[in-house]
DNA sequence: AGACAGGAGCAGT
DNA sequence: ACTGCTCCTGTC
């Protein structure tokens, strides 16, 4: 099925930290997307999408991609300062997905002090070990949905401490159980003013502030969502307070809150992404000096 | 070898 | 509200 869109990046977008089920493959990407096994290949005016069995419609990943979203409308918006500018130059195919929710909350909780392969690697085991199969094309490897929250639920913490949860463990299994009990309702949640979603969340075990936030971008697609890591923390303060020694999280909040319009979730995934490739930890010298700026500035 | 990685939760101030 | 410590585990 030939799907068109302009200038979309699919390594950027599916394996820039946003999801974690896709895995490159001979240049194609594949994945696993509502329990539906697809692969994805760009291809001039747009990508290629394979199924393993005939698809009546596409839709649902017409949605996934985002692929409906006006984005030169959306960049239009950004503050027009120098560090938005130059995320965005930097890597200009990269969109937003719109992910389940469930799957969105329990990698995330996954995730923290993890580097993106690891919170593959949890993933994929919880996946392979709990979730349903999923059909896939004749001779390829199997594949399964990610699991229900009644699924995870059911497994018992030292289950999931093998799946290489660690610490984690016990803070899934207690969100899985809550989920899997109506309590939050995730789809509810739609719904809901965006303090009070975050606050539902944020009652989960495992689920703070930045987490929450990235489970409203990612996978409720709200777009006042601006989750902060570390990575966004070291880009905001090294591109927009050079000079600032010490910054009270308030008052960066404050202003991510503020500077970036109404899409602010994109901004960040563009700014994440660019501290990610050009901002590496050793990076501390550059900043207000001109002639230490980061690769591809131009200067 | 020790520090660190896309944090949360807790106690202490 | 902010700081500092612990929680698994692999990697550099």
């Amino acid at each position: 099925m030939f799907l068109p869109v302009a200038g979309y990046d699919l390594k950027a977008t599916l394996d820039g930290g946003q999801a974690f089920r896709w895995h490159g493959v001979d240049g194609a990407w594949e994945g696993v997307v509502q329990g539906r096994w697809v692969r994805l290949r760009a291809v001039p005016g747009g990508l290629e999408a394979q199924a393993a069995q005939a698809v009546p419609d596409w839709e649902w990943l017409r949605h996934y991609l985002a692929l409906d979203e006006d984005w030169e409308a959306i960049r239009a918006t950004f503050p027009p300062d120098e560090p938005m500018q130059r995320a965005v130059a930097a890597c200009p195919g990269l969109r937003l997905l719109r992910q389940d929710p469930w799957e969105c909350l329990a990698s995330f909780i996954c995730s923290s002090t993890k580097q993106v392969v690891q919170i593959q690697e949890m993933v994929a085991l919880l996946s392979g070990r709990l979730g349903d199969p999923v059909a896939v094309p004749p001779g390829h490897r199997v594949e399964h949905a990610f699991p229900s929250p009644a699924q995870v639920a059911g497994a018992g913490e030292a289950f999931l401490r093998g799946c290489k949860l660690g610490f984690r463990a016990p803070y899934l299994l207690g969100t899985a159980r809550q989920v899997a009990g109506g309590r939050p309702d995730l789809e509810a949640l739609r719904q809901a003013d965006l303090p009070t979603a975050r606050e539902a969340l944020m009652s989960l075990p495992g689920v703070g502030r930045k987490i929450a936030d990235c489970v409203l971008l990612f996978g409720y697609g709200r777009q006042q969502a601006f989750p902060v890591d570390v990575w966004v923390e070291r880009v905001l303060r090294r591109l927009y307070f050079p000079r600032a020694r010490r910054l009270a999280p308030r008052r960066l909040r404050h202003f991510s809150e503020t500077h970036f319009g109404p899409w602010a979730g994109y901004a960040q995934q563009y700014l994440f992404h660019y501290a990610r490739v050009h901002l590496g930890r050793g990076a501390e010298r550059w900043s207000a000096d001109s002639r230490t700026r980061p690769p591809g500035s131009g200067a």
